[in-house]
Parts: C-alpha cells; sequence; structure tokens
DNA sequence: GTCTATACCTGGATAGAC
DNA sequence: GTCTATCCAGGTATAGAC
C-alpha cells in the first residue's frame, strides 16, 4: 500500500468515528506513521483527503457490492438475478448479503458511517448518502419484485412499495445495529424475522394460517 | 426566553447542521447576540451545552411525543390506543403524524439530526438516539398490533416483526427526505402508498384481489 | 451578566534542509 | 518524501472592569 493509500484508510477510519472537523490532519498523520507536514506531499489540504474519499469511493462501491456478489442491474436485465430470489433461502441470502456488507464490510461500513454524519454539512455529501444507501438499493429491487411479479412468483400491484419494504427494515435495522458488535447474531435474527415475514405477504405458493 | 435557553435554542441549530466540532461557541454566541465570553456565564463549557440539550431534551422528546398526540404507553395498558389505529384512515393519520413530527416539528427534527451526525463520537449519544429513533418507536407499536390481532382487526404472528413493517418504512423514507423540503408532498405520497400496503397486507376483513 | 483583553493551545498549512 | 521549524488563524476558556 502506497503512502497515499494509507492516508486515505486512515483517514477513512477517523473520520468514521470522530468526525471531519473532529479529525485533524495531525490525527491522521499520526495513525500513518509519518509527521504532519509531510502529508502535504500527499495531499495539498485536508479536504482533499475528504474528497478523494467521496469521490473515489463511491465507485468503489459499486465495483465492491458487485465482488460481494450483489446482483447488479445488467443481470436484472437478462432476467438472471431473479435466480437470486426464487426461493426463500435465495431472498433470505440477499438479505443478508446487503445486510452484512454495509455493517461488516471494513470498508463499506466506514464510509457509510462517515456518510451519515457528514450529510447534514453538505449538500453533495447528502447527495452521495442518498444515491449510495437508499436510491440505489430500491431501485435495484423494485426491478426485481416487479419481475418476480411478472413472472407470477410473487402477488402484489405495487413492486416499489414491495421494495421499499423490503429494503427499509434492513435500513433500519443496519441503523440500529450499528455499533452492537455483540449483537450480530442478534441482529441477523430480527432480519430473519423480517425476511420471512416479507416472504410469506408476497409469495403466491404459500399455505395461509 | 432566557439567555440561557436562547443559549441551547442556537447552539441545537448549528449542531443540527454544522456537528459539534464544526460549530465555535462565538458561532453560536453570535447566533444569540452577545459575546462568546459571555456565554460562560452560563455555560461552564461548550460540552456542558451539548450534555444539557441532550440530557434535558431527551425527556422533552417524550412530554412532546405526547402533546403531538402520539399514544403513550399508559393509554395503550387501557386499550385505549387502539382507537387511533381502527381504521386505515387512522392509521394513515398516526403514521403520518410520527413522520412529520421527526421530519418537521423544530425541536425534533434538529434533536435527531444532532444525535444521527453525532452518534459515532460517543457511545451515550448513540444510546440515546437508539432509544428515541428505534426502540421507543417499536416498542410502543408492538404492544397496539399485538393488541390488534388480539381483538381480530389484524391477522398475524409477529407483532414485533410487523411493528418494524410499520416503523421501518418511517424511518427509511425520514432519512431519504431529510434535506429536501421541496418535496414533502412526495414523500408523504411515498408514505401513504407504504402504510396502504401494510393495512392491506395486515387487515382482516378486507377483500383479496 | 455583559463587556474587553488576554492567555494558552491546537489546527491547517508552508518553507526549506536533507 | 520525510523531517524540523515556523506562521497564523481560530478555538476554548479565564480575569477583571463595568
Amino acid at each position: 500500500m502506497t503512502t497515499k493509500e494509507r492516508i486515505i484508510e486512515e483517514a477513512l477510519t477517523l473520520f468514521s468515528v470522530k468526525g471531519y472537523h473532529g479529525t485533524s490532519v495531525k490525527n491522521i498523520a499520526d495513525a500513518v506513521g509519518i509527521k504532519d507536514s509531510s502529508l502535504y506531499k500527499h495531499f495539498k489540504s485536508k479536504k482533499e483527503i475528504f474528497d478523494t474519499i467521496v469521490l473515489e469511493m463511491s465507485d468503489r462501491m459499486e465495483l465492491m457490492s458487485k465482488e460481494y456478489g450483489l446482483p447488479d442491474d445488467a443481470e436484472l436485465e437478462q432476467g438472471a438475478a431473479i435466480y437470486a430470489a426464487l426461493t426463500m433461502e435465495s431472498l433470505l441470502s440477499l438479505s443478508r448479503k446487503i445486510f452484512l456488507f454495509y455493517l461488516t464490510d471494513s470498508f463499506a461500513s466506514r464510509f457509510r458511517r462517515m456518510l451519515t454524519a457528514e450529510q447534514y454539512r453538505d449538500r453533495e455529501i447528502y447527495q452521495v448518502y442518498r444515491h449510495t444507501f437508499m436510491d440505489s438499493a430500491v431501485v435495484y429491487q423494485t426491478a426485481l419484485f416487479g419481475e418476480m411479479i411478472r413472472q407470477g412468483i410473487f402477488h402484489g400491484e405495487d413492486p416499489e412499495a414491495m421494495a421499499v419494504n423490503f429494503y427499509a427494515p434492513i435500513f433500519f435495522l443496519l441503523n440500529k445495529y450499528d455499533q452492537e458488535p455483540d449483537k450480530i447474531e442478534e441482529s441477523l435474527m430480527a432480519l430473519e424475522r423480517q425476511v420471512k415475514e416479507f416472504d410469506r405477504i408476497y409469495r403466491k405458493d404459500q399455505r395461509r394460517g
């Protein structure tokens, strides 16, 4: 890892815990193991470090989602992604992947926390936060559930409402268990309950109570 | 309003937008219209201002919920609160009240934003945030929906999963439209779709499609 | 309870030797 | 590209006059 990359790494960690203003250039330099003045050979200002994280890293987030096995838009157009949600087990697996990616993936979780904390300071940060953690997920799932309705697997009239019903509990539990590393099991059980409830509600071939 | 109260007011506004570290004592004093040194006659430190907001204001939040017409635990025990959710219209009204309270009430929204932004800095802040905006709501609604199942108005087996299904979209849309004052109508329509979907799913006497 | 003045420190950033 | 030295602005907080 280059020094520049290490600066980004340590800055992301510090920003995600102490916030942008709560983190000093010296804090970052100390974490990297260099003097604060040396840091200015790599970035011309503290703000440039932050902007680099936001700009380069929102792209990286999308790449990482794919590596993590979250289906993408292309697969969806080909109708391939639908197999990711065919059974309740695959739906559970999908929700767990999204949840654990944002909650425990070293990069995604720090990035999410940083944006959560800094969203009110700057309109652009808010836009990135909103796009990355709200719009993208719901757009994809709307298409997914729309396709599942078309194929007769789920019933329902409003795929977007379904997508919000699927994703909102993930988002909610993410925020609820954000700082409870000892309760990941509990959070996964809560998530499972929600997905099972979701599946019970929308799947066509279920038996009714 | 006393000077002390005005300090709290202005500090809350500034903290909710620029964050704790992003706000200086001089910023607060300027907003109040006094010199920063004068401020120390009312609070012995910047941190004491913040702590006062958090401590006194979490109580005030609960009082305000009641004033705002959100039913409380006592009503629930008496079975009275259930009338707040008897019809789809009353359920819509309940969801709108919770949503608009957290989104647009001057005090509640600033308090929520401040805690959202500062939650990672300090464990205690996180606890308050979690309790106020996640646990309380779900605990109440779990009891509410449990009672509605018992009275045969809703069907379902897992009142807590229902409560999360009801509240998570509120929480999600709250975060999504947090900085879109021009889109309140849009957000209320999105909320309405979710509540109607919720009602359609759980209400017993509906006709099925 | 407000002011002016000031102490003291930390923060971001630059210059220049190596 | 790292260091030391330094600058300057701004931050928190206190002292003391009014």
